[in-house]
DNA sequence: TGTTATGTTTTGTCCTAGTCAAATATGTCT
DNA sequence: AGACATATTTGACTAGGACAAAACATAACA
């Protein structure tokens, strides 16, 4: 019964992928691929396994991957590519039960077995050694074919409610640090976000959350109002890497030399030489220590 | 101590104001707006003020006003067009409250008081009296320049926690109907959907939330294994209005006849001629009608 | 061996200026 | 007032060139 969708233009390709107009056309002129089919109008159809491939770039590429080198391979191969690195069985807790229950769509199961891993682990080792971990298992399940994009966001609502819940439940107390959460336009990813703020409320930090996508004038008014100390901002790895630095030096200028700026996620990892003034999160092990730094430094 | 940011280049502005480059080029030559300077390389840079406007220019679109009309006119004016209707003291909760509280960051008696209120009026008369008037509210708020785009990420994260608190509270009962619920991709939309979900949940509905920007394709896959009745997607005001349309129909002959499917959200309230086998939700309380009529219909 | 400087390639974003279909508005006739 | 035809407005698309910044490779030096 149903009838598939076959094809699409070249902005749904835009936003279905994260590419740009101008990079699809320019991969075209250069690698040719993609490969479009032309309508009678001239304008680029791309066949729906086309688009697949360049999703799996896209992803490859914020692995690292440079679009010259895997952009000719087999979409085989770029599965294989990435589930790479031997992380199959590599933490304290079985990932495996968790994703076969998300490819199994069984989701009152998964959502009982999430909540008693959290009671029994604590809200902070339950993000440091389930959901963090689980977070890059479901991408690379993704990847390879072993999940679906639906089945990730079926998950990954999950995830949010239950930490939005956790969140709530500790609340009350509005102690310093008193730290300001968000990222910038055009990075789209929260849970990130969510994470950070879940440990913060554990350490007793109080917490300002933005949400994801302040604009930066937004983030420099809503610190000084908010009388943040800290400034925490979230890079996913599919973050514009050049943007990255640029971003965080123009906030360091636009920001007061008294609040700390920090800076999170995969995408922020990736930085090679430190900006002055910023201090770079590296995993959220991390975060619990600068806290405590924070507060030795400010006593 | 704040050094401010003074211009953007052309890519910082489509994701800061949601308007395409090309778009943006197009109107500087029709419209001679916006008129960006140019850096030593001729690569358009947009003074702040200049993005601004081109914000409030896209939010009174989003109302349905032409940019021919609207582009020239100073940003006062555009400011006025935007707090037109009179709106202000309409409903039977008092808006105002909640909007001082909100621009005077007064966080935890918001937050305390959004709880209150909830408390009073039940979870759906809290949505339908007060959150989605305030929803309103604060965009007229922001379009007038009373409340800060900060100021407004901060009340959406606020409601978000709030109303997935609430959900999950009701969660246990696993009804029918079974609705999936989300958004197609470059819709950003999510509180829409949260709202949909707490009024089902009330109405004893089963739903899956993929939360937004689910590929067609996935919603289709995601619907069947799930076994759902009913598809529910959401649409707001910024969604380009061309492509809703598009999207329904494509949508509709991609699923099986069995399974109804329903628009909801501003941007699908504009629909001018209804599109077969398509049912258009207008506001939140018709959904619980429709709730109850697919009931009688499958009883 | 490790760091720093320099050169080369790769890559994404921006540019102009035109075309066209769909959406919307306006005018005319019934 | 409603239906239809015509005009205008609008955004998405096209091509192919240019260029700076990032990434990589290689050489020079401590």
């Amino acid at each position: 019964m149903d009838k598939h969708i076959t094809s699409l233009n070249i902005g749904a390709v835009e936003r279905d992928t994260g590419l740009s107009k101008d990079t699809l056309r320019v991969w075209e002129r250069r690698y040719a691929f993609p490969s479009p089919d032309r309508d009678r109008h001239g304008e680029r159809v791309y066949p729906i396994e086309q688009v697949e491939k360049l999703r799996l770039i896209k992803r490859l590429m914020d692995r690292g991957h440079r679009p010259g080198k895997i952009i000719g391979q087999s979409i085989e191969n770029l599965r294989a590519l990435g589930a790479e690195p031997g992380k199959e069985s590599s933490g304290p807790v079985d990932l495996h039960i968790f994703l076969n229950l998300i490819s199994s769509h069984q989701l009152p199961e998964l959502r009982s077995l999430l909540s008693q891993t959290m009671a029994r682990s604590g809200l902070q080792n339950f993000i440091l050694k389930t959901i963090a971990p689980l977070n890059v298992a479901v991408g690379d399940a993704w990847m390879s074919g072993r999940i679906a994009v639906f089945e990730e966001h079926l998950y990954s609502e999950l995830v949010q409610n239950l930490l939005r819940n956790a969140i709530a439940a500790i609340q009350p107390q509005g102690r310093t640090p008193r730290v300001l959460l968000t990222s910038l336009p055009q990075e789209q990813h929260s849970i990130g976000l969510l994470m950070a703020e879940a440990i913060l409320a554990v350490e007793g930090a109080s917490c300002i959350p933005l949400g994801p996508q302040t604009p930066m004038a937004d983030i420099v008014t809503a610190a000084r109002v908010h009388d943040a100390d800290i400034v925490a901002l979230s890079f996913s790895s599919s973050y514009p890497e050049s943007k990255v630095a640029e971003s965080l030096k123009q906030l360091r200028l636009a920001l007061p030399a008294s609040k700390h700026l920090w800076a999170g996620g995969n995408g922020s990892a990736r930085l090679r030489k430190p900006i002055e003034g910023v201090q770079t999160v590296v995993g959220f092990e991390k975060m619990v220590d600068m806290v405590k730094l924070w507060r030795e430094a400010s006593a």
